[in-house]
RNA sequence: CGGGGUGUAGCGCAGUCUGGUAGCGCACCUGCUUUGGGAGCAGGGGGUCGGAGGUUCGAAUCCUCUCGCCCCGACCA
């Protein structure tokens, strides 16, 4: 391909509303232009990225073992009614009416559709295992999308779901999958890692997210340097710490008078004690009722972990106008001693305590060696904090840490959920109608490119992985001496005779253009062909990664050249 | 959904307070010079100032309504 005729236009100077490194540059590198608010249209260059980053899940997704499909991204309300997301998706689920008034949805997700084509088309355990996919544009209407392609609310994703007769025929299909994933992250040279998550919306059991790591990603997820455990901090549990349990000085039920102290650091430093050795005191509103949770001073409560626990289906902070009617007591001095709340949660930390002070339910009001069982109900305890650094390992005890990371492919053990709820059956030997098992498999297409250029630029532009590169090599020609065209374009022409991706700058612009055109754009190698050296019989030719030129005559550079992309690929 | 901002040429912005011929930089076009890391000079094209209504002799500017977009928070694969 020419430039001449190509269409890029890069942007010298950077969108205003560009947040992070992967959209300022994908914007300024001419591959992606926003046309509303998370939608964008793939210019060109970006296409090109996509389109690799599509032929490489393919491949693997293939030899998985799995088929290629494509389904409708409109789908009818009435699949989304019968498996219950209609109420529940909420309003992330983008509904649309046709002309006869008849509802619909632009598809989020396809867990629906593809039940339903199953359950018409396999009948016998003689037809399972199965698994399917598709590479197909998704529409969630996020509250707020931001990052360009990381968090659009139009965006490219792989989805596969899988079928099959027991849920060890599932663990099988999983663990293919799980490698396959590897295989693509690893390929695209990928720091990654897969780690436990939760299931959310999808539903379903066992579930991984492959995170990519970055200092921009959205997720935090703890891992363990010793034996690779990998959580979301939305997941993931540590051991409980039973650190230096204060003794109760005494037996009686005392009140601490505790003047103007709204926040539990407000009452630490009133009390002079670090906010480990007090008690914070959290209100949810849920669909069970109010539910009080009590943690350790210094940590946040996880959101998530209380909602699992409890298994409500909605969960909400208390709003402040209901506080007082709902708990008995003012904001700020809230607490279990004669709590309205039917049900009390303590998180685990907590299990060992002997010295209790907590929220007097009152105005400056706390009490101090309240006992649980005795001054107020016996709490249910579990794990409902978030980790954080240096907890210590749930499984062997070595202090955790923390990255920031993008989710790029998250990974699911549904089990019966779906066929239950929409009959997608088969008989089994003994004639036996029985739900099939299901398991589904997400990937995100752009947030895997946008995440290859987040881990993957430098104060200059993109440095892009050869294997999702929009072109492998650029071919540059400096000036317009004859002498020069014609060997630029002979290099260029043997290079696509050799079936390497190259583009060729054949502009008439200004070297210095050119040069920055091209490290904006990030192509892994770069031969320029200039007057000076070629006098020499020589061309120059070098990585983008660290621009260190070497020259060569021409034949010998291609040689190069074609050996650096195919290394590159492998 | 709550709070805060913003909308003026393809992109980045000034002008709005204090109403009086719509500007600057980049990009684009023409010419000359220049040519190994985003050139210089000269000339030029491009706007119903987000939209609707109002006040006024006169509105980008003041008033009312509306829409889009951005940021923070809440929420969420």
């Amino acid at each position: 391909m020419r430039w001449s005729r190509f269409f890029i236009n890069t942007l010298r100077e950077v969108p205003a509303d560009a947040e992070v490194v992967s959209q300022r540059l994908m914007m300024r590198a001419g591959m992606i232009r926003k046309v509303a608010a998370g939608i964008y249209t793939y210019l060109p260059l970006g296409l090109r990225s996509i389109q690799k980053m599509e032929a490489i899940v393919r491949d693997e997704m293939n030899r998985a073992g799995a088929s290629e499909l494509l389904m409708p991204s409109i789908q009818p309300a009435e699949l989304w009614m019968e498996s219950g997301r209609w109420q529940k998706y909420g309003k992330e689920l983008l509904r649309i009416k046709d002309r006869h008034d008849r509802d619909f949805v632009f598809g989020p997700t396809h867990e629906e559709v593809i039940t339903d084509t199953v359950r018409d088309a396999i009948n016998s355990y003689r037809q399972l295992p199965i698994n399917l996919y598709q590479i197909q544009t998704k529409f969630r209407d996020e509250v707020r999308p931001r990052f360009g392609l990381m968090r659009g609310r139009e965006f490219i994703m792989k989805d596969a779901y899988s079928f099959h007769t027991t849920r060890e025929s599932l663990d099988e299909t999983y663990d293919v999958m799980r490698d396959a994933y590897s295989r693509i992250f690893h390929r695209c040279s990928l720091d990654h890692v897969p780690v436990e998550a939760d299931t959310g919306n999808i539903g379903g059991s066992a579930s991984h997210e492959f995170m990519v790591l970055a200092q921009s990603g959205e997720d935090a997820v703890v891992s363990c340097p010793n034996c690779r455990y990998g959580a979301n901090v939305e997941k993931a549990t540590s051991k409980f710490f039973d650190d230096e349990v204060e003794p109760a000085p005494s037996e009686v039920l005392a009140e601490l008078h505790t003047p103007g102290t709204q926040s539990i650091d407000d009452v630490g430093a009133f009390l002079n004690k670090p906010t480990s050795q007090l008690i914070k005191t959290l209100v949810f509103d849920t669909d069970l009722g109010p539910v009080m949770v009590l943690v350790r001073g210094d940590r946040a409560g996880n959101e998530i972990k209380i909602k699992n626990h409890l298994g409500a289906q909605w969960m909400e902070m208390l709003s402040d106008t209901r506080f007082e009617e709902t708990t008995g007591g003012p904001i700020g001095y809230c607490g279990p001693v004669g709590t309205k709340c039917a049900r009390v949660l303590a998180d685990h930390s907590l299990r060992g305590r002997k010295r209790w002070i907590v929220g007097g339910n009152r105005k400056d009001m706390h009490y101090d060696f309240a006992v649980p069982g005795r001054d107020f109900p016996e709490p249910e305890f579990g794990d409902f904090t978030t980790a954080i650094e240096g907890d210590p390992c749930v499984r062997c005890g070595t202090p955790l840490e923390i990255y920031r990371g993008i989710e790029v492919g998250h990974i699911f053990k549904l089990g019966t959920k779906y066929s239950e709820a929409m009959q997608c059956t088969f008989l089994d030997e003994s004639g036996q109608r029985q739900p099939m098992v299901m398991g589904c498999y997400g990937l995100g297409i752009g947030r895997t490119v946008a995440s290859a250029i987040e881990q993957s630029h430098d104060d200059d532009g993109i440095i892009w992985p050869m294997p999702i590169a929009p072109f492998e090599v650029v071919v540059t020609s400096v000036g317009k001496d004859e002498a020069v065209l014609r060997t630029a374009t002979e290099v260029y022409e043997k290079l696509k005779t050799e079936g390497i991706d190259v583009l060729f700058d054949d502009r008439d612009e200004r070297p210095g253009v050119k040069f920055k055109d091209a490290d904006l754009i990030g192509f892994p190698l770069r031969i320029a062909v200039g007057a000076k050296s070629l006098a020499n019989g020589q061309i120059e030719w070098s990585f983008r990664k660290d621009r260190a030129k070497q020259l060569g005559a021409p034949d010998e550079v291609l040689a190069r050249v074609v050996e650096a992309v195919r290394a590159g690929l492998s």
